[in-house]
DNA sequence: TTCTCCGTAATCAAGTTTGACTAATGCCGG
DNA sequence: CCGGCATTAGTCAAACTTGATTACGGAGAA
């Protein structure tokens, strides 16, 4: 398993839509986009994540002097074309793969107006058919064997992985519906929709209120 | 978030039924449940948990000579006092806790039936109510401010969430109808549905072969 | 002016996860 | 009897994650 990264995804893809962001613009994209409850987007990983991808020539690193609004000597991010190429085959990727690791599908999601319409629509109904595929696999492996049953309540936990493949199955086809029917604006289709932060933009979904049903 | 975490449930438990075991054992019972597949129950993290909560004096470790069957000296592992009241909490917050964490969920159905049948119900029935909560706090903060649509494709990834929100609620719903009807044995209803490799019993679901589906 | 608090930006140490590796023993063919 | 090879059991370094902490400058209070 472990397919593709989240982080990866979000901080590559955030860091392309500014063309060039220090890594606070990366976290406060990521917290507005609400990344860090849904997926591992602390500073930490994200500061992280923006060394480790810059050592592997991902990401170009400038050097700038101290910020003009206070704090330390900040380093500001560029995608070079090996990290283009990066980000596309994980784009693609975590739109296909089928790993209930929602974390990542939504990374993916945030970024799918920069593919091509059909090249998304071909991609999900990948991402359908994996899914029927796997839901094909998993529910002959594990019942028949001597009859169902034998696994007492231990069934139930397959129950559980089978009902919520088949909602991101339904998900996934809703959503294809919806793009085959024109919603959003998708590469090369004119402006398109910007999910960052402007320079000095306020951030409504800064940390500190939490949602309510979360815990701790 | 980060709520309870599967490891320590699915080691705990892994114990406790044995009554007494060493690590590969664990490993392979893990490995039985598929739980190497659907959690992080990876042979150096069931070790760890395991060296943690014997630290932590949840375990109690017994250095054992050299295994009858090659290998390394092996050490083997008792649930404390503290480690049972350790395990029947995390086993509750598990079933309770709204997290969209699907490992430690599942983790906590394979060992629902060591509580008493209502108890079970109660907390499923709690679950679902969190669930609820979870999806209208979402919902409303996610939508209004400006009308609907002004989160562009950004949408969908909350659309996602609250659809396999849903799908996770229907679903409690059914096992909670299941278990009201009668199904299982519970904790005090006799002779308990055994989850783990009797001594030397062979692992159908032995690693190596990957079920279909699943990528690398 | 000086002090303190706040926002910005990033680092750090502690803990966790990973999967490739080691090591010891028994089994089987030649 | 001996050399491989599978099995058993566990270790380890490298990578990742986390939350607390540091460092800096500016705004406002005293």
């Amino acid at each position: 398993m472990s397919g593709p990264s989240a982080i990866r995804l979000l901080v590559l893809g955030a860091v392309r839509q500014h063309g060039r962001a220090h890594g606070y613009q990366v976290r406060n994209d990521l917290e507005f986009w609400g990344a860090d409850d849904w997926s591992n987007a602390k500073p930490g990983s994200i500061y992280h994540a923006l060394k480790q991808m810059a050592k592997q020539g991902l990401l170009l690193a400038h050097e700038i002097a101290p910020s003009t609004a206070g704090g330390p000597p900040r380093t500001e991010y560029e995608v070079t074309e090996k990290g283009t190429e990066e980000y596309f085959s994980l784009l693609k990727e975590s739109l296909v793969a089928y790993d209930q690791k929602m974390d990542v599908l939504s990374s993916a999601i945030g970024f799918i107006v920069d593919l091509p319409r059909e090249e998304a629509v071909t991609l999900l109904k990948k991402r359908v058919e994996g899914i029927e595929a796997w839901r094909a696999g998993v529910t002959e492996h594990y019942i028949p064997e001597d009859g169902p049953e034998q696994l007492g309540h231990i069934g139930e936990i397959m129950h559980l992985w089978v009902h919520s493949a088949d909602a991101g199955a339904e998900w996934t086809r809703g959503l294809i519906e919806r793009i085959e029917g024109g919603a959003y604006t998708f590469s090369g289709e004119g402006e398109p929709f910007v999910g960052v932060l402007a320079e000095g933009q306020e951030n409504p979904y800064a940390s500190g209120e939490v949602h309510p049903g979360d815990r701790e």
